[in-house]
DNA sequence: GGGTTGCTTATTTTT
DNA sequence: TAAGCAACCC
């Protein structure tokens, strides 16, 4: 039995030991909601609960690992049947069971951006639309707002509806799913289908939501609809932390839960375990700045703590080493961890820099957020094979390896695919297999052997996938040897042998996390569609385990909810924090930007470095820059500003001390 | 008709 | 800096 009672505060206790009805609990940056909620699980099991009728939903990969690992370690418990999961990992075990009900089939495609993009771009090719004339970007952003109902058709979108409806087509006939659809398509299937909704109701009775504040409109309807029965709902956020409104979130489903849920109990929790006070004062005062906001007591009982340190680096290069040489010696004179370090940025290309530094200096780092191993061109290469082995309908990588590596069928041999596509009305690989048969074809013989000998091997592989007793490891080992990527990498990269040696190597490491995973034990779904399913919804870092004595790079946004005894946030410059891009779209965003800074800030445990450079190379350009204007929002007396730092790989020579001495004089 | 060279352009955050 | 695309060349 784990002893709650002891283990969490009064409020706490009495979030997590109330079990029944809805329960919603606000509070601020630290103060033990995640912790809570793991308890309230731990607290569930104890209580005769069955696992598999617990649903913990929590906001990234990471999070859902690191509770459900620490649920199992509180209770000794194996528990493969209680659900930890993201929202979208959910919807795709959902879909994984029941999606033959809304007219896909179980070996669905996900598309993640990129190949979502691609579709577009081949939706518009058939409406005979030329793609430069779209901004590809921004119209796939307009329909996934359309698909989650944040938008509507109105006179300045509609031209783009016949569009959709054919991208939508698109999808379907391919049997392929957008991001989107991963939370669309359940809540879809539970409205047309109440049978099945009662089901998951039947199975799901007791519903956690961490990060509460950064669920969507369409993610809030999934689980209201799986509550609505027993109530059994405890919804855990912040508004002030509310940093992923971009991608939909809103934190009016606060008000939308009150509202669906109006016999719930409401829990404050206002101690904040993490940082000091001085810390926590510098982010109060720079959230008091928004606008409606709900109100909420913080405080600490862990000290004042010693004050937020600014340094003004030159330019980047400094600044990483700076950070660098800081994280060296308090590695050494501290007695911290490098796993102790937290490095935060606003956006990824912030982060080069910073690992080249570690890497220069020794120092052990791992980045997390960004993207995904399984994003890199060499992968998704891979991965396109291996998803046309399993749902050959897949056009958008059938597109992606039909000539790759080149095997002489291009552009012309496209066309005629094509052609047979459109008169059959079918997928570009049964078009493709039709020519392969195809008696007086219009290929030359050179052409029509590679073809041939393209969708022979395709059947080869699929019969090998089919074949249970055949151990798929090798099988992927096999058909990259048989492709010959290797020399495909080689042709690609002719001028850079260590480019393609370490993409090879990266295939290497890909198939080693498959048979990681084919011989997992604990896995009991074998199937590769399931495999290539869950790792589109990765980012980096997300499958790897434990922090091992590594400094921790990330963006802001991928820190949400981690916690670092000593905080270095990098690059806290106007332009950058407020991002430029975030301001120009719409000058409203600085409330989402100075939830950002505060979610940055509230990360850090002990101490807070900011540095700020003078200078900064964007692209090609060097160009001066200004501190963020959100320093001027934090009290000055909780600062020590120290005077630009002059170049220190030129000066090492110089005491720190003496810099600031003959800068006085 | 396919491959290759040379030019352009990067989108802020991510499931 | 590197990938992605278009015009060109073989
Ligand atoms: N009652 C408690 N006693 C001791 N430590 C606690 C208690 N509650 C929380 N903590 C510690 O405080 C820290 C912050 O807790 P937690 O991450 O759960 O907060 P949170 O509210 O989820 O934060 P955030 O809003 O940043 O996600 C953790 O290190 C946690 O272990």
């Amino acid at each position: 039995m784990v002893d709650i009672k002891k283990e969490l505060n009064d409020k706490q206790y009495l979030a997590a030991a109330k079990l029944k009805g809805p329960l919603l609990i606000i509070a601020g940056a630290g103060s033990g909601k995640t912790r809570m909620i793991t308890y309230r699980i731990a607290h569930m099991l104890d209580n005769g609960i069955h696992q598999s009728n617990i649903l913990a939903l929590t906001f990234t990969n990471k999070a859902a690992r690191e509770m459900e690992e620490r649920v199992k370690s509180l209770t000794s418990k194996k528990l493969t049947n209680l659900t930890v999961s993201t929202f979208h990992a959910f919807g795709v075990q959902i879909l994984k069971e029941s999606i033959t009900n809304i007219g896909y089939s179980e070996n669905f495609s996900i598309y993640d951006q990129t190949d979502k993009m691609s579709a577009i771009k081949e939706s518009a090719r058939e409406l005979n639309i030329s793609p430069d004339v779209l901004d590809i970007y921004e119209v796939a952003n307009l329909f996934s707002s359309i698909k989650t109902k944040r938008d509507i058709w109105n006179d300045n979108n509609i031209s783009f509806q016949p569009l959709y409806n054919e991208y939508q087509e698109y999808l379907v006939n391919h049997n392929a799913v957008d991001f989107d659809d991963l939370i669309v398509l359940p809540v879809k299937l539970f409205v047309e289908n109440p049978d099945i909704l009662k089901g998951y109701q039947l199975k799901y009775q007791y519903i956690m939501v961490d990060e509460f504040q950064d669920t969507s409109l369409t993610q809030y309807n999934l689980i209201s609809q799986l509550a609505m029965k027993n109530r059994n709902i405890c919804v855990v956020g912040d508004d002030d932390q509310s940093i992923y409104s971009w991608r939909g979130a809103n934190y009016q489903n606060i008000i939308k839960f009150e509202t669906d849920f109006p016999e719930l109990n409401e829990i404050k929790l206002e101690q904040n375990y993490r940082s000091t006070e001085n810390i926590l004062a510098a982010a109060n005062s720079l959230i008091s700045n928004n606008t409606n906001r709900k109100e909420k007591e913080l405080w600490t009982g862990i000290g004042q703590g010693k004050s937020i340190e600014i340094f003004y680096p030159e330019n980047e290069s400094n600044e990483a080493d700076f950070i660098s040489e800081m994280i060296k010696s308090f590695h050494q004179s501290e007695k911290l961890k490098y796993h102790d370090f937290g490095v935060l940025i606003r956006t990824n290309n912030l982060s080069a820099i910073i690992e080249n530094s570690f890497l220069a200096e020794n120092i052990p780092y791992k980045v997390s957020g960004g993207q995904s191993f399984f994003q890199r061109k060499e992968i998704k290469d891979i991965i396109a094979y291996l998803r046309i082995l399993n749902n050959p309908d897949d056009d958008i990588n059938f597109l992606r390896i039909l000539n790759m590596p080149r095997r002489g069928l291009g552009k012309a041999t496209l066309l005629k695919i094509r052609e047979i596509a459109l008169e059959k009305e079918c997928s570009l690989h049964a078009a493709a297999t039709e020519l392969r048969w195809n008696g007086d074809s219009p290929l030359s013989d050179k052409i029509q052997s590679s073809l041939q000998e393209f969708i022979d091997m395709i059947q080869d592989y699929r019969e090998m996938l089919e074949d249970e007793d055949i151990n798929k490891t090798k099988m992927i080992r096999d058909l990259i040897e048989t492709i010959n990527y290797w020399g495909y990498l080689v042709i690609e990269h002719q001028k850079n042998e260590k480019l393609a040696k370490w993409k090879y190597k990266n295939i290497g490491i890909f198939i080693e996390l498959f048979e990681k995973w084919e011989k997992n034990p604990d896995n009991k779904d074998k199937d590769l569609g399931t495999y290539l399913n869950r790792i589109t919804l990765l980012t980096r870092d997300d499958d790897e385990d434990g922090d091992n004595g590594q400094v921790n790079l990330m963006t802001i946004h991928a820190s949400k909810g981690l916690e670092f005894e000593y905080v270095f946030l990098a690059g806290v410059e106007n332009n950058i924090i407020p991002h430029a891009r975030s301001i120009e779209e719409n000058p409203d965003n600085i409330e989402e930007e100075r939830r950002l800074f505060y979610v940055a800030i509230t990360r850090a445990k002990q101490k807070l470095f900011m540095t700020s450079c003078k200078t900064r190379k964007i692209r090609f350009e060097i160009v001066d820059t200004g501190p963020s204007p959100f320093l001027e929002e934090i009290p000055k007396e909780l600062i020590s500003f120290h005077t630009p730092v002059a170049n220190v790989k030129d000066e090492e020579a110089l005491d720190y001390f003496e810099q600031m001495k003959s800068k006085f004089n």
